[in-house]
Order: C-alpha cells, then sequence, then structure tokens
RNA sequence: CGGGACGUGGCGCAGUUUGGUAGCGCGCAGCGUUCGGGACGCUGAGGUCGCGGGUUCAAAUCCCGCCGUCCCGACCA
C-alpha cells in the first residue's frame, strides 16, 4: 500500500499503450481555464456534479503534489496516518458539527439503522484517537496528518477541480500541552505550509482569515492569486498587508470637524427606500445618507451604522457579536419591533438596540438619514446631539482604493483561491469529545489543537490558472506529469524509432520521467497534444533530424526551441529540464 | 435553495419557431495515398433525440411532470 492513490507508477510511459484521453475541443460544460485544460488534457473525466474520475496525467500530478506535500510535513515533525472517510456520526454531536455543517454533510444510514457520515474533515476522529493513546504531557506535541479524500455536499461544486463535492486534502491535527505550545506547532506549520507553496511554484498570499465552520480564533489562509478565484484578499500597495477582503480593516478616516452643525430636519421623501433612491432624490451623494441596518443578534436587535456608499460585512458582525448568531431583520422583525423597513435611523432607536456605528461614521457629520416613518427621511443628523453610538467598530466592507491600516497606502482587492488554512482550535475539540491528558501535575487537562488542511486536488487547479497559455497546460515541472516526451515524428522510418528508443531509455536511466509519444498519430497531433498536457521539455527525433544526426528541443514555459546533436541530446535535454520553471 | 441556460451517435453542434425519412464536423473501423505543427480519398459502423406521461393519423419538435449538467448568489481545501 503506497497512499490513497495507490503504488507508485512506472516512472516512465509509452502513449502508444497508455490512458491518455485528449480533447480536440473544448468540452461544452466547462468555462475556467483549470476545468477546461484538465478535461482536454486528459487529466479528469467527470462523473456527477462536483465528482470527478482521475485518470493517469491528473493520478501523477496529483501525487507529485502530494510528496512535496509529504515531504515537508515529515521534515517537519509531523506524522502520516490514515483515517476512514466512512464516520459515525455520534462524535460530530457531541462537538455539534453534525448540526452546524447542515446539508454539507453526506449523511448515510448503515444497515443497522446507525447514522454516519461522509468525512468532511477529521478532528474528531484524530482527537479521539489520541485521547485513546496518548494520556501523558510526556507524549505531547503530537502532529498526525494524512492525505485522503474529502467529502462534502457543496451548495453549488463549480470549476471543475476548484470546488469538488470530494476532493483530496492533506489535513494535520497539532496536539499541544497549553496555548504557547499550540502557537509554536501551528508557526511550524505555518512555515511548512510556505515551503509546500513556494516549491509548487504558487503566486500565493498569506492572510489573517474568518475562522468559519470550524472555529477557533487565530487562523491564515493562503490564497493562489487567480482571475476565476472566489475569494478576496486585500493587499497594500506598499506590500506592508495583506488580509482576508472579510476581515481587513481599512484605516479610519479623520474624525469630521464640521463648520456648523444643521438643524435636524425632517424631510418627505416619498418611495425612496434605498439608499439609491434616496440620493436621487435629494440630489445628494450616497456618502453624505447615514446607512442604518438592523440585526438580530441571538434575539437582541443591533443596528449598524455605515456611510451610505458602503457596505456592513456581516463576517465582522459576527465575529464582534460571537457568540450570539447574527441574521438580518426580515420583514417580520421589522413589524414586530415596530420599525419602518427603508426609513430606519438611528435617532429615536430606544435603549433596548445596541447601536454600532462604523469608524468612518466618524469622519461625516449632517448625516440624512431614515426618520423612521414611512417615505419620509432627516437630514443635518448628528451624533451625540440626535442619536447615540454606543460603540464605534470596524465594520465596513472593504472596497479596492481603501486605505492601509499599516501606511495609509491604497489596498487593492484581488481574487484568489483558497489552497491551504491553519487554525489555532484550542479545546474546541478536546473539551466536547472528554480528550486530556494528564498534565506534570497530575492533572488532567484537555489538549490545545491546531487543524491544518492543505487543498491537494485543488493546487492542481489553481496552478494551471496560474500556468497555461492558449493551446494548454505549462505547468512547473515539479507539478507536471512528466518530466520530458520525446516524440517520434516519423513513425515509418526504422532509424527514427530506434534512435527515439535510445534516447527514451537513456533519459529514463538518467532519472528523468520519460513519456514516449510512439503512436500512429500524424507529427502535428504529437505536437499539439504536447503542448496541450504541456510537458515541461519536449524532444523530437525525425527523418530530418537523424540523417543530419540531431535532435530538437523545445522548453514549453518560453517556446524555445534548440537543435543538439543526436548523441548529446539525452544530456541536453536534462540540462533543459534543469533549467525549466 | 432562489434566478438563468442547456440536454440530439464518443466529443462539438444544427434541426425544435411552423409536428411528417435524424443531419453536419471531429473522432472511430477497413483499404489506399500521405508523414516535422491537429493530412487526404473511398468505404463503413455507431443515435431509446435525458426519463415518464399526454395531445395527434404522426412527436427530437406541442403540453405536463421528473431527472441531469452548466452559469449567477449564500458555504469551504
Amino acid at each position: 500500500m503506497g497512499g490513497p492513490l495507490g503504488r507508485y507508477p512506472e516512472p516512465s510511459m509509452r502513449l502508444s499503450n497508455a490512458f491518455v484521453p485528449t480533447l480536440r475541443e473544448d468540452p461544452s460544460e466547462a468555462e475556467v481555464p483549470s476545468h477546461r485544460l484538465l478535461l482536454r488534457a486528459g487529466f479528469i473525466r467527470q462523473v456527477a456534479a462536483g465528482i470527478y474520475t482521475t485518470l493517469p496525467l491528473g493520478v501523477r500530478s496529483m501525487r507529485k503534489i502530494s510528496e512535496i506535500v509529504r515531504e515537508e510535513m515529515d521534515g517537519s515533525g509531523a506524522h502520516e496516518i490514515r483515517m476512514p472517510i466512512t464516520l459515525p456520526a455520534e462524535p460530530w454531536k457531541a462537538t455539534g458539527r453534525w448540526d452546524l455543517y447542515g446539508d454539507l454533510l453526506f449523511r448515510l444510514t448503515d444497515r443497522h439503522g446507525r447514522e454516519m457520515l461522509l468525512g468532511p474533515t477529521q478532528e474528531e476522529v484524530a482527537t479521539l484517537l489520541i485521547d485513546g493513546e496518548l494520556p501523558s504531557y510526556r507524549d505531547l506535541p503530537m502532529n498526525v496528518y494524512q492525505i485522503e479524500w474529502k467529502y462534502r455536499d457543496e451548495y453549488r461544486p463549480r470549476f471543475g477541480l476548484l470546488r469538488g463535492r470530494e476532493f483530496l486534502m492533506k489535513d494535520a491535527y497539532t496536539f499541544d500541552r497549553d496555548e504557547e505550545g499550540m502557537a509554536r506547532s501551528y508557526d511550524v506549520m505555518l512555515q511548512a505550509y510556505k515551503r509546500v507553496f513556494d516549491r509548487c511554484r504558487l503566486s500565493y498570499a498569506v492572510v489573517e482569515a474568518e475562522p468559519g465552520q470550524i472555529g477557533g480564533g487565530v487562523n491564515h489562509e493562503f490564497m493562489a492569486r487567480a482571475e476565476v478565484g472566489e475569494d478576496l484578499f486585500v493587499e497594500c500597495e506598499n506590500g506592508d498587508y495583506l488580509a482576508d477582503q472579510k476581515a481587513a480593516t481599512p484605516m479610519p478616516p479623520e474624525p469630521a470637524a464640521p463648520d456648523a452643525l444643521e438643524e435636524l430636519t425632517r424631510v418627505p421623501t416619498p418611495g425612496a427606500s434605498t439608499i439609491e433612491q434616496l440620493s436621487a432624490f435629494l440630489q445628494r451623494p450616497a456618502r453624505e445618507t447615514l446607512k442604518c441596518l438592523l440585526f438580530d443578534a441571538g434575539g437582541e436587535p443591533v443596528a449598524a451604522l455605515v456611510p451610505g456608499d458602503r457596505e456592513v460585512e456581516e463576517a465582522k458582525l459576527e465575529r464582534l457579536l460571537f457568540p450570539a448568531p447574527v441574521r438580518p431583520f426580515e420583514d417580520v422583525d421589522f413589524e414586530t419591533r415596530g420599525f419602518v423597513k427603508g426609513f430606519v435611523g438611528p435617532q429615536g432607536l430606544g435603549e433596548g438596540v445596541r447601536i454600532l456605528a462604523d469608524h468612518s461614521v466618524r469622519g461625516g457629520a449632517n448625516w440624512i438619514t431614515g426618520a423612521n416613518e414611512i417615505d419620509h427621511h432627516v437630514t443635518g443628523a448628528n451624533t451625540p446631539r440626535d442619536f447615540r453610538v454606543d460603540a464605534y467598530e470596524d465594520l465596513v466592507s472593504l472596497r479596492d482604493g481603501d486605505r492601509c491600516p499599516v501606511d495609509g497606502g491604497s489596498l487593492h482587492v484581488g481574487r484568489s483561491i483558497v489552497v491551504g488554512h491553519i487554525y489555532q482550535l484550542g479545546t474546541r475539540y478536546s473539551e466536547p469529545l472528554k480528550a486530556r491528558f494528564v498534565d506534570e501535575d497530575g492533572i488532567e487537562r484537555p489538549y490545545y489543537m491546531g487543524s491544518h488542511g492543505i487543498g491537494i486536488s485543488r493546487i492542481l487547479a489553481a496552478a494551471v490558472e496560474q500556468f497555461h497559455d492558449e493551446v494548454g497546460l505549462r505547468l512547473p515541472r515539479v507539478l507536471a506529469p512528466f518530466d520530458v516526451v520525446v516524440v517520434i515524428a516519423n513513425r515509418d522510418d526504422d532509424r527514427v524509432v530506434a534512435e527515439a528508443e535510445r534516447l527514451y531509455e537513456e533519459l529514463r536511466s538518467r532519472g528523468a520521467d520519460v513519456v514516449l509519444d510512439d503512436r500512429e498519430e500524424t507529427a502535428g497531433v504529437k505536437f499539439a497534444d504536447a503542448d496541450l498536457v504541456g510537458h515541461p521539455v519536449q524532444v523530437v527525433v525525425g527523418r530530418r533530424g537523424v540523417e543530419a544526426g540531431t535532435a530538437d528541443l523545445k522548453l514549453r514555459a518560453t517556446g524555445d526551441r534548440s537543435t543538439v546533436p543526436l548523441a548529446d541530446a539525452a544530456g541536453a535535454a536534462m540540462d533543459l529540464l534543469a533549467s525549466a520553471p
């Protein structure tokens, strides 16, 4: 047994006898480059929405990514194990995730009617494993990991491997004696992750992120830059600030010092229940209006104030009001609490409503806001004269052009694919699962845990997004399924075939992953496929060259070609490979 | 789940508006000619038109229901 993807294959391959079904045309269902090209180049085939068969080339690339991850994990003192995919429900109920995960869980029932699930991640399993085996502080720290397929019934699987319902993930779980140990283990993982993504040659950013479903405190995301990315992150033009867009905090503006406070004046604004309509009706810019949004935080009403041209970042509100569940007011909430939807203003909200304002609200005065009366707004609203603010917090959703909190530089919002996520979990799992060790003083304490994921199959897709061109993949050589392809340009010529075979064997003996294109196809088809699959180095052996005693080399990354003596071709190809990105 | 689109040989598509013999390109098989950037000719195989009902003399085409896939939104490696 050699890991979840099976035995390591022969390092080399003959295409005449291989399963590499390339497509001439773009599959109709694929829109984004990675999905389209992975299908066309014969890496994957779809079975159902978000579920794919991995073909030989895909297996090889994923295995190469896995090996990089393995080396860095093993080198960081983590221990590879393999946990089951089919899991009993009980521990998940104990941690509350049976309900928290909701429809995202693939659930099943066994023949005895016992509830089970397909693992979307394995904190419960790992925690119980360690609890059963490592009862002493002397056994800690411990870091176990696996590379295994994960199952999540995503709301909307999309973009091929980028968001599948089944995906290959490396997940590591760290167990420490205390918070300091947890932080140390965390840092070890953070450094290991950087090495992994560096080695994969991904352009990425490490950003502080929101905790999400897994729960916990400090956490970082590794975001690979990509046009098609679903996740937004921000970075400062001066390179000194990076954050998840949902967690990013802009530098607050200077508090306003208005020349004069206007009178609070009630104005009729018939039908203007949105900022857009209000702004158009009063002929005033949206930023002079004050948006007052109402939320229900565990049954308590909370008002969030932001300038009219800004959006409230609900994730920030949730973090602020944690652990109360936060949701926007619905129509019934407005009715039962007597607020006028579309015309809410902070003045006159009773003591029962907690009023939070974004820092940027300090930067304005003489606000236009709702009059708490149908078809009416007020102008000249000012705090504290007209309304109360219980606390100024960071509430706005960050947008392009906001100022960097470190140096005031301009912030840019970029798109990315999350390829790694690390968490400090604390005792989020060890407490409910009663997973404890005996400390030096003889007292039982819960493990301090960390959870660390890398999306292996997603790295492949993200790498394709970053490394492709019009004709195909251009993966870095450490991720490409093969190092070198030897193309037989004239299969009918025995001398050509003999020379190609000789080169193929020589490259193999030099340790290259080499594939011989000995198919009965025309040269043009072979060249096109070589470019499509993106073998880093292409060696072409043809009649012309053999008669002249030469072979032709091409570096896929740059398209550069060269002609070398046949006798030196293997060495030249190896040199070229070494120079390949 | 809400909104939109699509489902016709292995792949990419036309045909559906206006019901009447199921078509094109690629691929595949055989033969021949070609042979360094997705070759050419001839011959041929291959289709329950997503599924189930209904209307009709007759349904890929019209009606109803269902299923599947993709795209836009809420969740995540």
